[in-house]
RNA sequence: CGGGGCGUAGCGCAGUCUGGCUAGCGCACCUGCCUUGGGAGCAGGGGGUCGGAGGUUCAAAUCCUCUCGCCCCGACCA
């Protein structure tokens, strides 16, 4: 390609809606545009980037034995229906009626669609095991949209389900991809790490997420630096104490203060000079059939997903003020334990400590000398907070976790037979015995991994791409395209090298240099061939790593064996 | 959904408080000259429903009302 015709328009300014590295850097060099909020258009040079991610993954999924489908974006609300989740999944299922008034979602996942389909064409043990795959277009109506194509609202995705005999069968189809999933990551040339994840509303028990290692990423991984164990933040676990007890209070009984609009932990703090620690946070939950209490230390976070599961429901939402008054008999910011008439879930972390300070369940004041063992029926005691840094390792015990931040950008689920049972899905065994099918899904943010590639590796000059994704992996650059012998040396490197398969871009606009170096910086070319009257004169080429800056003088004739030599080398590693 | 900010040329912004010339600057774009190893210079030029609607006024980018959109923080969510 030549740069004169190609339809990229680079900006020097950072465009004011972009926050981070990765965003400014695709807006700046005409990546994408934004049509409206979270919803972007891919330009050519970076649609050519995303396919470059398309075709590491489909190499990979084809490898790993998976076919590949295309299912339609708009999908009826019947099979929602079915499966249960057209009233689970909430807001972000963004809901539409055709003209008939017939109910529509786009969708923001497929595995009902996927369901339907195997539903109908596997009869028997026979037909198992399989795993379809698909990359295409999703919608999921976000609160708050950001980043760009990080976290936009329609975004490509590589959906990927698999469907086997047993749990056996199940468990390989998992490792399978899990291992493809290395191979894709590693081959886009990112440092990334698998957690332990939480599966969300897509359901199931098991899962593990591919996490980009980056400053800027939205999650927080915990992991141990002594052993193999990594977690998102949602799904880290503590350890169990090993003497789950309360500890033994002294006689006497709490007191109560009057505490006049002190509602949040840093007030109450503030008001009686007591740290977060000695606080405890009663948080008032609706469960959709009744109210819990859940109790954290002050400085704690209750964790909803571990809460759920404590309490063995599917929902739950913080209680409005409605509820909070009607159970505590307090507007909110003064609940507490103490003769609280519902049931109570106590976090470890309040475990071996105390006297606390606690919400007296009356407007205006709290009591000061609570211990949970003598003055709260706590009907459970469990690990309902978040993990944090420093948190003894939940796997070793033997040291305490690290944080790091890091982007989503694949995410693999055991599903079990959540939809197979919802919807039917069944297969006759050699016994010929009806079971349900055992499903496994795997999505892969195709656009994220773009985004995360240049997120994680970006300079202050511009993007830093990998060469296997890199739309245009060498530039070969004439310093002034007047020069009759300069232009010359440079098609001819250009013409050899495209002959050869790699894909050059030959920067022939009539442009000053400065303004071709600072563009050739911006877009990422991994190797930037610079062919000038200074370096011919002497019979070579300059050729520049972009992300070493190391510049090597090549002779002009050895100048092809080089680059194919340099992006072979860069683009099989892995 | 709560809080904050912003909509003026493709991009980045000034002008709005205190209404008044033909709505301005930088980048980008077009023409010419000149220049060519890290975002040159000179001259000329094109491009605007000042987010939209209504109102006040002799006069509105500017004041008032309504409305739409975008960004940030939070809540929420894979």
């Amino acid at each position: 390609m030549k740069w004169s015709s190609l339809f990229l328009h680079s900006h020097k300014e950072d465009p004011r809606e972009a926050e981070v590295i990765s965003h400014k850097l695709m807006l700046r060099g005409a990546m994408i545009k934004r049509l409206a909020s979270g919803i972007y258009s891919w330009l050519p040079y970076g649609l050519k980037a995303l396919r470059k991610v398309e075709n590491i993954i489909r190499e990979e999924m084809d490898q790993a034995g998976a076919q590949e489908v295309l299912m339609p974006a708009v999908q009826p609300a019947e099979i929602w229906k079915e499966s249960g989740r057209w009233e689970f999944y909430g807001k972000e299922l963004l809901r539409f009626t055709d003209r008939k008034g017939g109910e529509f979602a786009m969708g923001p996942t497929h595995e009902e669609v996927i369901t339907t389909i195997v539903r109908d064409e596997v009869r028997s043990y026979r037909d198992l095991p399989i795993n379809l795959y698909q990359i295409q277009t999703k919608f999921r109506d976000e609160i708050r949209p950001r980043f760009g194509v990080m976290r936009s609202r329609e975004f490509i995705m590589k959906d990927a389900y698999s469907f086997d005999t047993d749990e056996e069968g199940a468990a390989k189809s998992y490792d399978a991809m899990r291992r493809a999933y290395e191979r894709i990551f590693s081959r886009c040339g990112l440092r990334f790490k698998a957690v332990e994840a939480e599966s969300g509303p897509i359901g199931g028990s098991y899962s593990h997420e591919f996490m980009v290692l980056a400053s800027t990423g939205e999650d927080v991984i915990l992991s141990c630096p002594s052993c193999s164990y990594a977690a998102n933040l949602e799904k880290a676990e503590i350890a169990a104490p090993a003497e789950p007890a309360f500890r033994q209070a002294p006689a006497g009984s709490p007191e109560k203060v009057r505490t006049p609009d002190v509602r949040t932990i840093e007030e109450v703090c503030g008001f009686l000079g007591v740290t977060p620690q000695e606080l405890v946070k009663t948080l008032i939950y609706d469960t959709g059939k009744g109210v819990v209490a859940a109790l954290v230390r002050g400085d704690h976070e209750v964790n909803e997903a571990k809460l759920k599961r404590a309490v063995g429901c599917e929902s739950l939402e913080l209680a409005d003020e409605a509820a909070i008054e009607k159970h505590t008999g307090a507007p909110r910011g003064f609940a507490g334990p103490v003769n609280l008439p519902v049931q109570i879930v106590a976090d470890y972390g309040l475990l071996d400590a105390g006297p606390y300070v606690t919400g007296a369940n009356e407007e205006d004041h709290h009591l000061t000398n609570v211990w949970l063992s003598r003055d709260a029926k706590v009907d459970q005691v469990a690990d309902i907070r978040n993990a944090g840094k420093g948190d003894l390792c939940p796997r070793c015990g033997q040291a305490p976790l690290d944080d790091i931040r890091g982007i989503e950008v694949g995410h693999i689920f055991k599903l079990g037979t959540k939809y197979s049972n919802a919807m039917n899905a069944a297969f006759l065994d050699e016994g010929g015995e009806q079971r349900p099918i055992i499903m496994g899904c795997y999505g892969i943010g195709v656009g994220r991994v773009l985004a995360a590639a240049i997120e994680q590796y970006a300079d202050e000059n511009g993007m830093v791409l990998p060469v296997s994704l890199a739309p245009y992996p060498v530039v070969v650059l004439p310093v002034n395209v007047g020069e009759e012998e300069v232009m010359g040396a440079a098609s001819k490197i250009y013409e050899e090298l495209t002959a050869r398969g790699v894909d050059a871009l030959l920067d022939d606009r009539d442009a000053r240099p400065g303004v071709k170096f600072m563009d050739a910086d911006l877009i990422g070319a991994p190797y930037r061939v610079t062919v000038g009257m200074r370096g011919l004169k002497e019979g070579v080429v300059e050729i520049k790593e972009r992300a070493t800056g190391t510049v090597e003088k090549i002779r002009v004739d050895e100048a092809v064996d080089y680059c194919m030599a340099k992006t072979k080398e860069a683009g099989s590693d892995y």
